[in-house]
DNA sequence: ATGCATGAGAT
DNA sequence: TCTCATGCATA
């Protein structure tokens, strides 16, 4: 039974103190960002920058461009009328912003044993078209792996770049909700834990990779010359609304809605009704499960069609962790680079080369 | 780190 | 109604 409860949304103002909350009081003071220099700058690791077999993208955005819509999440300051992305950076000229929240870590937040246990691919490619129309001239040292200018970054540039934000973040000592709320006090723009760690991870689409870099660079910059100098966050009130409570669904039923997905990735209404009637859930869970899939599979290794067969021997029973791009094609490494992956190239042929 | 959910905007 | 960006709540 799928507990579908339902909440105040009180508690999420409480409850956001949780990552926003400063326990500077209680710091520790520890080892915390008493970096006097950062480490030699954190090399790009895996950036081989030389070779890139799928440098060549005819069309500027492939899979990018295909939504003009900018809309921001919640509280953004009204700065920007237009859909020039132009990123504010002017709203912290006169915040005066110091470091961000001191959070050496919280409970839940990022129990991660700090650059020691990290799964770390030394580096993966993943096989994703190149989105630089123009050869880029640029220099031949990859010792700096910055576009401060606004050419699009390639996906190469951006697997960098994250892996090296993450590094400086850990060093510094933030949390990815640290970084998140940082944001918001910089721009005006908040961004949860969830978000930074899909950034670091990758797992957003090339388009939103994109927008937030620049921000996150920005703020790498300030925390990292700002070295110790706290200051006062601040929060925004949420929304006051009743959020649905995570509705658990059952491995069976999961296995079950798996199979369906690959026949039908996009199931008619009436096919989800009966679908979510013979599985004993809400229509409109069933239909979100769905979306949340597709959205999945497009981040994720390209659609491989996996037989449906295939999933049942395998008996979903630990998907979702040690490797579930399961690729057969592809897993040369131990976790599959989802960075981006377009799928616009293969919306459904792609089984033409997995399955056979 | 990730699953399920909300919402704005595009179709 | 889908897609896409994002996030609360949770494992």
């Amino acid at each position: 039974m799928a507990a579908t409860t339902y909440m105040p949304a009180e508690m999420d103002l409480g409850n956001i103190g949780g990552y926003a909350a400063s326990p500077r009081s209680a710091e520790p003071a520890d080892m915390k960002y008493q970096h006097p220099l950062h480490s030699g700058g954190s090399p790009s690791p895996g950036a081989p920058v030389l070779g890139n077999p799928w440098t060549s993208l005819p069309t500027a955005d492939p899979w990018a461009m295909h939504q003009h819509h900018a809309h921001q999440p919640d509280v953004k300051p009204p700065s920007a009328p237009h859909d020039h992305r132009h990123l504010q950076h002017a709203a912290h000229a006169a915040h005066g912003w110091h470091a961000p929240v001191v959070s050496p870590h919280y409970g839940a937040a990022s129990p991660v044993p700090l650059h020691g246990g990290y799964p770390m691919p030394v580096h993966q490619h993943h096989m994703l078209r190149d989105i630089q129309p123009s050869p880029h001239p640029l220099h031949h040292h990859a010792l700096e792996r910055d576009q401060p200018e606004e050419d699009t970054p390639t996906s190469d540039d951006l697997e960098a770049f994250a892996k090296q934000f993450k590094q400086r973040r850990i060093k510094l000592g933030f949390t990815q909700a640290d970084v998140g709320l940082a944001l918001g006090t910089l721009y005006g723009n908040v961004f949860s834990q969830t978000t930074i760690c899909r950034f670091e991870a990758l797992q957003l689409s090339f388009k939103n990779m994109c927008k937030l870099k620049p921000l996150l660079q920005k703020w790498l910059e300030e925390a990292d010359s700002t070295t110790g100098s706290p200051t006062s966050i601040d929060k925004i009130a949420a929304q006051g609304r009743k959020r649905k409570k995570r509705t658990s669904i059952e491995v069976s039923v999961k296995g079950a809605l798996e199979q369906h997905f690959h026949k039908q990735p996009k199931p008619s209404a009436q096919e989800i009704t009966s679908l979510a009637d013979s599985l004993q859930l809400e229509k409109e869970v069933v239909r979100v499960w769905f979306c949340n899939r597709r959205q999945k599979e497009k981040r994720m290794t390209p659609p491989n069609t996996l037989g449906g067969e295939m999933m049942e021997s395998m008996g979903h029973a630990h998907y979702g962790h040690g490797d579930v791009h399961g690729s057969p094609l592809q897993h040369s490494h131990s976790h599959s680079p989802p960075g981006l992956s377009p799928q616009h190239a293969l919306p459904q042929g792609a089984h033409t080369l997995a399955a056979h």
